[in-house]
RNA sequence: GGCUCGAUAGCUCAGUCGGUAGAGCUAAGGACUCAUAAGCCUUCGGUCGGCAGUUCAAGUCUGCCUCGAGCCA
């Protein structure tokens, strides 16, 4: 039985060109995916983009593009990224698909069914680059959003059709506190949990006078709010290809989603109006939400304005993917905000991938190859290494641990158990000093440092190959074993996760392969006038 | 104004059930040699934001305050 296992990234709104933070939540999420895909779960990864509404329309016209070519100019940007950060996507859904209109209208018309919308009139100041109303006294001297300080909110008086949001609070309040994990991290819950306590009230879900959008289905003069239209891109994508669009067949494989993974300024519509949708319409609410921090760069918060933008592309071609991958993942705490500072990237991944793990293996190798006659994993009692080895005992349970982390998310805390590993391999080497072993000819006791070395830097290269699968995959073919990280699809029958997480996995006597350097360390590039 | 989160070594951060502070990085010194001058050892370094309180004992609990990030009205 395969277990399927569905990871969604925001559909990302297309108004201007991707940033770091969308790298960031989509490398986190593929991440999780490749983790999932290697525990032997059938996974679909989720992403896309946003591309309805007043904000778009307006880039576009500033632009002198039509809408739908303004969009697709920026999902080409977002796809070369993609490709850029070797993050395999499953599943690109854009709101302008036409099958993913189809799914809309059918929510609508259900949730309609069910009594939830309503005609009613909407007056109030307009933010277009927010796409929400605000209330006058939010709003700075002039009119201007808070949020978006040079934009003058506009004053609209129309008719809307609303979602009775309001009827859910008692139903949003219990899903809370029966599913602590629903939100998470924790803190973030306690944000949604004091939103939904203040009181909830409907909120409009359809626009009039604006063209760029899905039509209502009872009433074509309106088009559907963004916000409702993109949260059902999750539900869309789900179709399969040269299916007909139809919302049970929809969500008849991978539905729910087993995690929502989104940045922390879109939690409300997720944890709150999302749910509350799919309890209208009766269809199953996801497993987990979960908000990640954002980052600042060099300690000062990341703005167009600030001139201190991060452009993702010229990083990942400067330094190369994994080892950003690997940085981001390590150095954040999923969930919480960092700081982001291109010196002390180059130092970490200088520290950890080329002079503690790469190095290792290097080192290990060498010493196979010089104390030994032949290039094959020495051989050793691997049964008979005691539990309280310096090596096998954190070695023998750290795929369990690792595993625990990468459910809750927890990226860096599995990096970091991996890497006290690998510490404690290069401490080993050390503290064992094989180079005495060989002149006094302690062949067996050399034999079995040896192998639990390599053993080590295999366990170590196996688990971290979610974040860094080139790397690994180098680290395994120069230990005779040919796995390819990013294409599991193919090897999949070979890859048995708890075999491949045991420590004491490396057949004996197995061919090796000559050393290389699996990650050539980074200088600090230059700086440049981005 | 209400609420949430954060404030711990020069830097980035861990600290589960309250029991005299930890890791990684950086810096300085040392011994070694298998290695991508990498690795290992030692040292430097903190009145755990401030003030009270509870307790035999508080970074860890309670209250108030200061600063920072954010949510809401």
């Amino acid at each position: 039985m395969t277990r399927t296992f569905t990871i969604t990234t925001p559909l990302y709104y297309v108004n201007g060109s991707p940033h770091i933070g969308h790298a960031y939540t989509t490398m986190a999420a593929d991440a999780l995916a490749r983790f999932k895909r290697l525990q032997g779960h059938e996974v679909l990864l989720i992403t896309g983009t946003d591309e309805h509404g007043q904000k778009i329309e307006r880039t576009a016209i500033e632009a002198g593009l039509s809408p739908q070519a303004h969009c697709d100019k920026v999902v080409a940007d977002f796809r070369q990224l993609w490709q850029q950060y070797n993050i395999q996507i499953d599943r690109f859904i854009r709101t302008t698909d036409p099958h993913h209109e189809q799914i809309v209208k059918e929510f609508f018309q259900r949730v309609l069914d069910k009594g939830d919308i309503y005609q009613g009139q909407q007056k109030g100041w307009y933010c277009v680059a927010c796409e929400e109303f605000k209330d006058e006294r939010d709003l700075l001297a002039d009119k201007h959003c808070p949020l978006h300080p040079s934009k003058v909110a506009e004053w609209r008086d129309e008719t809307n059709y609303f979602f009775k949001l309001s009827a859910y609070q008692e139903k949003l309040e219990k899903l809370y506190a029966d599913r602590p994990d629903f939100i998470q991290p924790p803190s973030r819950r306690n944000e949604v949990l004091s939103f939904v306590k203040g009181g909830l009230q409907d909120f409009s879900i359809s626009r009039v006078n604006l063209d760029w959008g899905i039509p209502l289905p009872n009433d074509p003069s309106h088009t559907v709010y963004v916000w409702f239209d993109a949260l059902l891109g999750y539900i869309s994508a789900l179709a399969e290809p040269g299916q007909t669009p139809d919302l049970n067949a929809s969500i008849s494989k991978w539905w729910p989603a087993n995690v929502h993974i989104i940045g922390k300024d879109i939690l409300r519509f997720h944890a709150v109006y999302w749910p509350a949708m799919l309890m209208s319409a009766e269809l199953p609410l996801p497993n987990m939400v979960f908000g990640h921090g954002f980052f600042t760069k060099d300690g000062k918060k990341i703005s167009k304005s600030e001139g201190n933008t991060v452009d993702p592309l010229l990083l990942a071609q400067t330094y190369g993917e994994e080892s950003l991958r690997y940085f981001f993942l390590r150095c954040f705490e999923f969930g919480q905000d960092g700081d982001f500072s291109e010196a002390r990237f180059v130092e970490i991944v200088n520290n950890d991938l080329a002079n503690g793990l790469g190095n290792l293996l290097n080192r290990t190798l060498g010493m196979v190859k010089k104390y030994s006659e032949q290039l094959i994993v020495p051989s050793c009692n691997v049964a008979e290494i005691p539990p309280d080895h310096p090596l096998k005992s954190i070695g023998q349970d750290l795929g369990s641990r690792v595993s625990n982390h990468y459910d809750q998310l927890a990226f860096s805390a599995a990096a970091e158990a991996i890497f006290d590993l690998v510490r404690a391999s290069n401490k080993f080497i050390d503290d064992s000093a094989p180079w005495t072993m060989f002149k006094a000819g302690q062949h067996a006791e050399l034999q079995q440092v040896l192998y639990t070395l390599l053993e080590s830097a295999r366990l170590a290269g196996f688990l971290l190959s979610p974040a860094i699968p080139k790397i690994s995959t180098a680290i395994y073919q120069q230990l005779g074993l040919t796995i390819d990280f990013d294409h599991l699809q193919s090897t999949l029958a070979l890859v048995d996760f708890n075999a491949h997480s045991a420590w004491g996995f490396l057949p004996v006597g197995g061919q090796l392969n000559s050393a290389q350097p699996v990650f050539a360390r980074l200088e600090l590039a230059p700086e440049n006038s981005t």
